[in-house]
DNA sequence: CGTCTATTTGAGTTAGCTCAACCGTCGTGG
DNA sequence: CCACGACGGTTGAGCTAACTCAAATAGACG
């Protein structure tokens, strides 16, 4: 999930692998669940499989080997991570709460797509939403400012996984401030006070350091890109 | 071209979407060339269109309503530009130099690849390369010092594209200060700065300010990971 | 209920930014 | 052919957003 991405390509199109495959003898697939903390992949592994979310969230990332770690992305339901272009995983991915996947048999690199040409359809319309995601994550992490990332993180969560009732719109925050930060670009401590002050600015509450309420939407989406 | 990716897809398995394009009536291409400074697309346009460079370098990017700009890509021979899932470009995209393009008349957002299957294959492949080496873009972007960044570019740059001759490295940097700026999430001053610190160790020489030869590699390398 | 870890808050530091001056190159016109 | 203006690049000086280090607080869990 690239946050910035206000409109994620199967909101409006569900992926349904599985329907696919059905007819496609080249590529089979498993459903397994992760346990949160899990390790589904390390960089440098060999890349076999492919794997969908069905439910809970993902974390891919890639560490220096000085332990600074850049979060690549957060795979919520309906994400596809493990992608290669050249049999090795190139991140590292771990389960952030209990997930259930969709564990695709499929090396991107060695297996001819040409035999596969609905599937193929199917990751290249992916892939290619995904790389106009990844564009605005670029963005993010080069040009805005703490306050803006924080905002334009909440605004994409707020998009995608926001619950309404009753006029309140809230959504969980499952992964931690250090998750966030290394997503951002940031530190905990800068994550922590840029959160503090939309609090106080009246645009957001944290009934919990996992919850959030969206006070102020349009507020919001503001701040994510500094109109004001 | 993302910068901090030492082995480049194509280095490999260099493209001839000609060829296959002989057996693919679904998609029809033609050569074109764009002086510098000229634009190919804008973001928003219909994305009827996808680029690959064949030669000179283009310059893919985006720019927020205050004026920041983030450069996503510089494309080099090889790189395939202006893929799209929703029919819109994502980006800008201007030529830096004169440049020799093959357009290829395709929407990925429309075209059913399950009839081009040869060409799916071929694009699938290579936006998962270009998906892992944007990775290490995020990584640089968030998590690296400006020595680091400038560093990384120009190892990449290296790798790429650098002439050896006489026991000498040496490439141009066809792009300004600004456009490194804008893709390293610097500013002109801090590249500027960075340049001359590495000119000073002895790690570089800038006979021009577009062209750079490289004194030592191994520690341009080591600057780029921070090994010092 | 106590311990352990995550988060928040505070205080001081610094990498990279802004603003400003200067320099070099290149193209144009007198 | 040279002067000059424009532009891109470099360098300097001071500032500030975000960082580091440290301490306090709050949840989570046995």
């Amino acid at each position: 999930m690239y946050v910035t991405s206000p409109n994620h390509f199967f909101d409006a199109a569900p992926i349904h692998v599985e329907e696919i495959l059905e007819n496609d003898i080249e590529v089979t697939s498993a459903v397994r669940t992760f346990s949160a903390g899990s390790i589904l992949f390390r960089e440098g592994d060999p890349s076999d499989y492919v794997y969908e979310v069905i439910e809970g969230v993902l974390r891919s990332s890639k560490i220096l080997c000085d332990g600074r770690r850049q979060i690549i992305s957060f795979g919520y339901p309906g994400d596809i991570l493990g992608i290669s272009h050249n049999c090795i995983y190139h991140s590292d991915c771990e389960a952030i709460s209990p997930v259930k996947v969709r564990i695709h048999y499929l090396n991107v690199c060695s297996t001819d797509f040409a035999k596969t040409p609905d599937f193929c359809d199917l990751m290249l319309k992916h892939t290619a939403s995904e790389m106009n995601n990844m564009q605005e994550h670029f963005m993010m992490l080069g040009r805005k400012s703490a306050i803006e990332k924080v905002a334009s993180f909440l605004s994409v969560l707020m998009d995608r996984v926001g619950n309404e009732s009753d006029g309140t719109l809230t959504f969980d925050l499952p992964m931690s401030r250090s998750d966030i930060a290394d997503f951002l670009g940031l530190t905990i401590e800068t994550v922590s006070r840029t959160l503090t002050a939309l609090r106080k600015r009246g645009v957001i509450e944290l009934p919990s350091a996992h919850q959030v309420i969206v006070l102020k939407r349009g507020a919001l989406r503001s701040c994510a890109e500094q109109e004001e």
